[in-house]
DNA sequence: ACAAAAGTGTTAGGCCTACACCCATGA
DNA sequence: TCATGGGTGTAGGCCTAACACTTTTGT
């Protein structure tokens, strides 16, 4: 047993894992075996170990349920309403993540896991509906700031996949054309593979992302509008 | 005495209080009276209670520090290093405040308080010294999406003392023509004193944030570019 | 007298938006 | 053959950035 003086909280993170499948933003939630909220669908998460940051403990909690090692996470924000977990005081660390779901593969344990489209969310454990919506609101924000498709999207992708991202992410159309344009003026794209002169096709140009021109990018503190 | 079948954290908020004096950013310090770290400058913190949120501890330790009743505060990290603070283990939740220097008083305690300019900061005590660095991050980042310079500024102002504002966040000097013609093209601002036609001089022009403007421009998602 | 602060407009260039037609493919 | 997806360029408008001179006041 461990004693104090006074009340401590406990503290745990939760981590909202996004992910795209070539049209659709999706989430991965995973099905709680116990009580409270037994069978209920929940956030990946927990306990932060003493002896780990909130960080570690988050990626450990991905690796654990995703199996990916590399990814980028976002700590966005700590949340701490008295009543949110029904048996303790409980503090939690929220993180969202940019894995590409290709990377994906089931969880070490034998836990129910499985990506939902954002319009297709089923009721959430605790406060999870309200971490969820504050972490699309972020990655709204940082879409701003960040290459963020990049870190969703498979190795090799079209035009198309990628608008088609912004556009769920930030709930608008754009025009084809516009936005290739703002996109490949940022320089951070090369052509996968140059397609031959002579074969005017249907099948859409390839593109990879250019990672020493983004970190380039990213020192001139660039912004992309929309 | 209270007792958990694992360890737990000390949960605490910090708050980063800025203020701005019509020409520098500045922080509010308080000169620690215990050990660890005694006499060395901090930032206002402390413990949050078992019955209260973050928010309201942070809101709190405000109130104590400044008698600050009504700022906008913003949680924007928590620090998590198992070693940050040598006794125990304490995560801490940081938020930072846009404060009206002319409405701050001295704290309830006795405690020594004092505004340090940003390029003037003391050693900080723990690691206080990367949660400003990391609000300032923020504060730089959020001006393109919040009309922070208001928050900052006495109740009326001059367009150069919030030009010399967006100076300092930003670290970047602007021409002032354009400066004005940007800011007043929002809409948010209205002229607190209009000034006599036959008065030619060097006196500026004193402006007022219309809030209702404000809220109606909030809606639209604007996006202030520099 | 000189330096510092503030008032005031215009122009050129770049970026954004809107927009149409043709070709290839698969159903 | 029809619907879908993709390739391609231009023109107009708005915003941005750059830029100079005068007046006033305080030192």
């Amino acid at each position: 047993m461990y004693q104090y003086k006074y009340p401590h909280p406990s503290v745990t993170t939760d981590c909202v894992i996004f992910g795209f499948d070539g049209s659709k933003i999706k989430i991965l939630l995973i099905q709680r075996g116990i009580n409270p909220y037994k069978d209920q669908w929940a956030l990946p998460g927990g306990f932060v170990h003493i002896d780990e940051t909130a960080e570690e403990g988050a990626r450990r909690e991905l690796r654990e349920e995703t199996g990916v090692e590399q990814a980028e996470m976002y700590q966005f924000h700590t949340f701490s309403a008295v009543d949110r977990d029904p048996r303790e005081r409980v503090i939690t660390i929220a993180y969202y993540a940019l894995v590409k779901m290709s990377e994906v593969r089931g969880g070490d344990d034998a836990k129910n896991a499985q990506w939902f489209a954002l319009n297709e969310l089923p009721t959430l454990a605790f406060d999870h509906q309200e971490i969820v919506e504050r972490a699309i609101d972020e990655l709204r924000r940082s879409i701003h700031f960040r290459p963020i498709g990049f870190d969703l999207m498979p190795e090799v992708f079209t035009m198309s996949q990628i608008q088609h991202l912004y556009e769920e992410i930030l709930q608008h159309t754009f025009d084809r054309r516009n936005f290739a344009k703002k996109i490949l003026r940022l320089g951070i794209l090369v052509e996968a593979e140059t397609r031959p002169e002579n074969t005017p096709t249907r099948i859409p140009n390839k593109y990879r992302f250019d990672k020493d021109a983004y970190q380039a990018l990213k020192q001139s503190s660039f912004m992309l509008e929309f």
